[in-house]
DNA sequence: CCATCAATGTGATAACTCTCACAGAGTTGT
DNA sequence: ACAACTCTGTGAGAGTTATCACATTGATGG
């Protein structure tokens, strides 16, 4: 695989993952080969678009034929970096915390859940899986600095999620997933992706007035 | 609020959502007025880029002064349509739909729960909250009919996505949020939003690879 | 009441992303 | 072996989004 430049959309990112997810539906559904037309048409990208999308990687198709799925499938995991096994901790083991602890999931994009936090003391001690019990919130740097965590997970409150994520960094943490609905600050070098699930509560209640008032 | 155009890009909303966010922790913080300036400083954003999204919708600030941070929240949330109450449903109570399932902040971005359902029988028939029980798939037309709801929010497997949809549709849904990790795909009019999660790690993991590879 | 100052709102410009159209490459049938 | 055909990969162009720079407006102080 060759990365020709590093000026990668991020939109094409994220549609390389909306990619993975067809074509492993794909296989199941036993197309072996599949053209670009046919895979827009399953994700609802245009043809063009996924062709585009994958030229800034290689050449992974056959002209005249299409793309292996098993092999497109694999050679976008290689782009994405889901064969790495990041070690990984989450803080603040709420609802949405215990939603995203899928651990089988974590695994399969890359990450290996290795530690917990939370600040309630009611749920410190408590076993999630085999060898991960949910440590106190105190506990974090050192956790992080011991077991050269490499990812954060931060699903607390809005009010906590900086102050954890200043634990974290502190304990050499390189990157940061955000569902806390505020945007947290940390240093540059630090990779940050805050993910705001609000957000999209509002864009769809947007959308919504907008079609009544056209109306 | 006049609405000049209906060219509002979707970066745009996604960061209106954003700002209101700020601007509420600002007013805990108590600054009655705040400049594009320390706004976009807040919120990571540029404050020529805060201007123009503003200038969208009309002109809320006072030249040489700044935004009023209260009156300002008031006309974004107006935008956005967070102050109606559309009748919601949830289909698919398990970690990610309890996780979801917080009443006050769907309320606050205006959406009222009015029905849950679930295809495990060991869950129905469980009361979620004053007058929530969830009922059984196969009662989501009906009810969706019945009660005139009019958003549905997807939280099932990824296999289930489709066939709920449908049958939201089938009942006269008009908007969707779907946070299964598949794609769904509804007649032109539903207004939809695939929401995922898994695409946000995905997203780590590349820029986490991409950081690793240059080193 | 006028001068000064600060921060908005916006047209012009630059950067970025997507779409189109087609040349080129490989496959299949004769 | 060649012709006909299919679908990829990609440069050029269109469209969209973000940035810049500044004219404009209102507040403030002497």
């Amino acid at each position: 695989m060759k990365t020709k430049e590093c000026k990668i959309p991020e939109a094409t990112i994220k549609r390389l993952s909306t990619y993975i997810n067809c074509l492993e539906r794909l296989q199941v559904e036993n197309h072996p080969v599949i053209s670009s037309e046919l895979l827009g048409e399953y994700c609802q990208v245009s043809p063009a678009q996924i062709r585009k999308d994958l030229s800034y990687f290689g050449e992974f198709g056959v002209r005249g034929v299409g793309y292996d799925t098993k092999k497109l499938e694999a050679e976008i995991k290689e782009i994405l970096g889901l064969n790495n096994n990041w070690p990984t901790c989450v803080v603040g083991v709420g609802k949405l915390g215990l939603a995203l602890l899928n651990f089988a999931l974590f695994r399969k994009h890359g990450f290996s859940i290795t530690a917990a936090f939370d600040s309630d003391p009611a749920k410190v001690g408590t076993e999630l899986s085999a060898g991960i019990t949910i440590q106190p919130t105190t506990e974090i740097e050192q956790t992080v600095t011991g077991k050269k965590i490499l990812i954060g997970i931060i699903t607390t409150p809005a009010d906590a999620a900086q102050k954890v994520a200043e634990q974290l960094v502190a304990g050499g943490i390189q990157g940061l997933l955000n569902f806390a609905p505020t945007k947290v600050k940390v240093p540059e070098e630090i990779t940050l992706r805050n993910v705001s699930i609000t957000s999209e509560l509002d864009n769809l209640a947007y959308l919504m007035t907008q079609k009544r008032r056209r109306s």
